[in-house]
DNA sequence: TAAACATAGTGTACCTGTTACAATTATAAA
DNA sequence: TTTATAATTGTAACAGGTACACTATGTTTA
């Protein structure tokens, strides 16, 4: 019985999503060890005895992308006996939205991109996590400016729109979005414009600083009155 | 490494809430052995190699308050280091609403309801999970019909509004409730009468059986055009 | 330098849902 | 029959969401 509770093992897996090429994209990693070798799955690792869970998916991020300082969301733990062909791994799920300028992914063919409209085969359950994690990142994102973690620090309400119609795979009316969005606490507006259309130049945008320590800061919910 | 890897335990705690003496109240268990010995803890217990998370779930909650087949949603996953203060545990926190009569504790004294509003000193971090679980629960709420699951198969709209009062801990206009839980897909009205009440009778409403495979099923969105 | 082009930017009418608010009805008890 | 108590009912104002089409502005090109 005691055997029995002891060998689970306990990993942390991140969802890591991104906006790139018109697209929504998901960052995996080639395996390079078996189960699973050669196979495309999202980051992952082993949380060590002196972590706590976000610790342990901050810095397994951190290892495996060279990302830091971002928000990152517990999404779901995935336990089924058999998700794991060898042995009983317990995964607690993760989720960010990131700039995919963000992360330095060039140095191996091992890590890249990849559309989630379009997946590979992928290792364990990973295809089911993905797929959790974007039907909870649509439900945040009626509520909350949850996109402008996929932004650039400056940005026009029109790159904007087409996060929130990546994200929620629809698209939306320009008039109505940019009604709700000016509404957005936080919004900035700059006395900037963008240079890179040959078109009319869009007013650029920006989010007020908000500090990170507050596990839910990135998530400014509507006033109630 | 690999010791470090393998010494987690992983256990399951529920959070089960019903409403009694006109209060929000949950279910506590008097522990029996250190750490924490006499102090009162949620429901819990180790999830066996065999068995995945939902399933420990379901089987602890039978072991301890022989209750079965309810609907349990997991809640989240406390993975502090300290939390435990010998070993490191991992807890997945789930949560259930269900009906007081439903369970039959009178057998001893180190099984009983509390109230949320007046905790006693709890053990581990379980405070913190049942304020989680609070919160999870009023988020549901404002979406969902849920509080059907803590009334009885008949019931009057009076009680399923106290219900939703003592779960969002505010009081609620009586003709906007009612307007609103009349529109409740799945509520039907009975032709029977509450008889306890010495006034008035109110009507008896219920709701359409539903079939409990499916994961969400308790929890009917309302359909948008 | 003028016309064509492409994207940015803007307002209104309608519908839906929410809120605030008070009088009448039905039964049991006195 | 009166009284007490809880059940039941509707409406007007307001807020928020949706549908919908034209004008403005800078760049490119003829």
């Amino acid at each position: 019985m005691f055997n029995e509770i002891k060998t689970h093992e306990i990993t942390v897996d991140i969802v890591i999503l991104t906006i790139k090429n018109n697209s929504l994209q998901v960052l995996l990693i080639k395996r390079q060890n078996e189960p699973f070798k050669g196979k495309w799955a999202i980051p992952g690792g082993y949380v060590r005895m002196s972590e706590n869970l976000d610790e342990a998916a901050m810095r397994v991020l951190k290892e495996k992308t060279n990302v830091d300082n971002i928000y990152l969301e517990q999404l779901y733990t995935f336990g089924d006996p058999l998700r794991h062909p060898i042995s009983r791994v317990i995964t607690c799920a993760y989720f960010a939205l990131i700039r995919a300028e963000d992360i330095e992914i060039t140095s191996t063919p091992d890590i890249d991109w990849h559309k989630v409209s379009n997946l590979p085969p992928l290792a364990f359950d990973h295809k089911e996590i993905i797929n959790y994690s974007l039907k909870r990142t649509r439900e945040r994102l009626e509520m909350c400016p949850v996109a402008y973690q996929l932004l650039n620090e400056k940005f026009t309400l029109t790159e904007m729109q087409k996060a929130y119609e990546l994200i929620m795979g629809k698209s939306l009316d320009k008039r109505n979005f940019r009604k709700k969005a000016l509404q957005t606490e936080g919004l900035v507006e700059l006395d900037e414009f963008s240079k890179t259309s040959s078109k009319r130049p869009a007013r650029l945008y920006k989010f007020e600083t908000i500090k990170l320590n507050s596990k839910r800061a990135h998530f400014i919910k509507k006033e109630k009155k």
